[in-house]
DNA sequence: ATACTAAATTTAATCGATTAGATAATCGAT
DNA sequence: ATCGATTATCTAATCGATTAAATTTAGTAT
């Protein structure tokens, strides 16, 4: 039988109005009731209903995540520095893996409107989200590593462009002429950003651009095994970089195969760290984003507008710093 | 303005009765005036509140879940094939990290005994649990990969212990004798199990047990890194074992430092599988466990429990098989 | 036409908290 | 002693659904 607030405040002598003040401590209660309160809670082992609570104050101290896939460590790092924060300010966090899928994603979003959730941080799919700017009026909503297409928001990223700016220029110093890149999903801001650091690096250091140099992947194992079969058919190639975690693992399943030496016969950069990529042979060169940070970041702007309520400053944008890390794969 | 289900009703010309027959499919309900409702619904995008429907039934359509590490890949498998099972049962997932640490676990348990979940799936930190028993009649627990101490309940795992006596039998019939072992933390039932497996292979065949080559870690990569150091003072060892997969990696790291060449001068069997495993040289000789399955089969279970009201059969096992994968470091 | 069943729908109580507004208690000033 | 102001506490309405019980409607047999 649960035990509810009525009978709280019946052992405590005093009324449930007390009892909910004497938790919430949105008013003030005379130390002699409050303890009373207090004990009377503790001897019968009192939990409010939070269906209840929130339902009557529409606040269910409950936060959405939409992640694109629950299995890469990028992603999970993420999730790591979100619910610390989450954590500890005593909210609830609940997990949807969208799958890179934009139907999977839409359904999430329509659970979620049930006013269930306070908020929601989400890394969008790469198509058009134009529908989400009129429908989720209800609660506010963090971007995270990507900025949705066609629609505005408060976004937590990192300085793609550049951090790949400089470690493009970092093989262009060292000699390479024929750089090849394979990026992750078209449409994705994350994809634009980092091929337009590569496309900027060529351009400032007056290298001649060419198509056969990049090649467009979908963020997953397989193509990056096959891409990086393709591209090396360029025999020109002297150095490539991946823009992408698993694709990168793919990518290096394949020069492993054809035990294409590191560096010698290919300079080669990934992205994303792991602790892996420490023990692997040669160490790789990777870019790394500060993922807990990224977490924790996009946590904390969202509970601060939770707890604001007033709803300006849309569409800022924060951009945290991803580095190059230079080991022994270039 | 929120729309409810009174203006549903209104505009379809029926009660809020007949609007929550509809939705929830409890009483028939003549075909013209569903069609009217679904009508009324659509035309004004209604969704149901969820704090007053699970306030008044009693279901919240929400499970728990706690892991030890988010940021572990084998939880994340684990993650990934529940919420498949979850999401595809109209169920929400709400995730708590307890970082292996008890206090932790105890107080996220209090959060969602605020009747919040229907049911809860935990892998259990390696302390004394009894204190589970009592509380925990609100709702049906599962509990994955690992048995929680001093307390029963249903269960989701592997056969650990058989697992890798056919591992350790392997080694020893490739003629090794002098084996080392690292374990995970020690109260885990994990542990003990592939701890027993690693003792049975020794009495089988008759080889003679010693304590310099059994080490017990913390399952932190950094604890794989110093124990590795630890038992290869004992010069004799041809072939170690590693029972936990960030301690593999750990080890692993020191392996690559000291150059010691993998199988010629250590033969070298890891814990859990991942893409990575396959890229590192040589590709690492592990035990696999079937991670997506557990999650999807702890939940499956789960979600059956909370159907049927009936809490019988209580501390069943599900055993699961995971797989010793040979491949070039042993 | 009447009585009786069965089927469809509605009325209204209920879940367990929060909170505006009413009330009671306390205190000081006149 | 009375009034007013202030503070502490309580009463009761409310959030938005579900659902038992009551009621209406339709159908069938006599």
């Amino acid at each position: 039988m649960k035990v509810r607030m009525k009978e709280v405040a019946e052992i405590a002598g005093v009324s449930t109005a007390t009892v909910s003040y004497v938790i919430n401590k949105t008013r003030f209660v005379s130390e002699e009731k409050k303890q009373k309160v207090l004990q009377a809670m503790e001897q019968l082992g009192y939990t409010p209903n939070s269906a209840a609570r929130s339902l009557r104050s529409k606040k269910s101290y409950t936060i959405g995540l939409i992640v694109p896939d629950i299995n890469n460590f990028f992603f999970t790092g993420i999730i790591e520095g979100i619910e610390q924060v989450v954590q500890s300010n005593g909210y609830q966090l609940i997990l949807s893996n969208s799958n890179e899928n934009f139907e999977n994603e839409k359904e999430q979003i329509n659970r979620f409107n049930s006013q269930l959730i306070d908020g929601l941080i989400m890394a969008p799919t790469a198509d058009d989200h134009s529908f989400l700017c009129g429908t989720l009026g209800e609660y506010p909503v963090v971007y995270i590593d990507r900025k949705p297409n066609g629609c505005f928001g408060e976004s937590v990223l990192v300085n793609n462009s550049e951090v790949v700016y400089e470690a493009i220029t970092y093989l262009i110093k060292a000699g390479h002429e024929k750089i090849g890149i394979l990026t992750g999903i078209k449409d994705l801001t994350t994809t634009r950003e980092r091929l337009a650091g590569y496309l900027k690096a060529f351009a400032d250091y007056g290298l001649q651009m060419d198509n056969s140099l990049i090649k467009t992947g979908d963020s997953r194992y397989q193509s990056g095994y096959e891409l990086t079969k393709e591209v090396l058919n360029n025999k020109e190639i002297t150095a490539l970089f991946v823009a992408n975690n698993l694709m990168t693992i793919g990518s290096m399943e394949f020069l492993r195969e054809k035990k294409i030496n590191l560096p010698g016969e290919l300079a080669f950069i990934g992205f994303d760290d792991y602790k892996w990529s420490s023990i692997i042979i040669p160490r790789l060169s990777v870019i790394k984003q500060p993922t807990a940070e990224m977490g924790r970041k996009a946590a904390e702007i969202l509970l601060k507008r939770i707890k604001e309520e007033e709803q300006n400053n849309y569409s800022k944008e924060y951009r945290l710093t991803a580095k190059f890390y230079l080991r022994d794969s270039c």
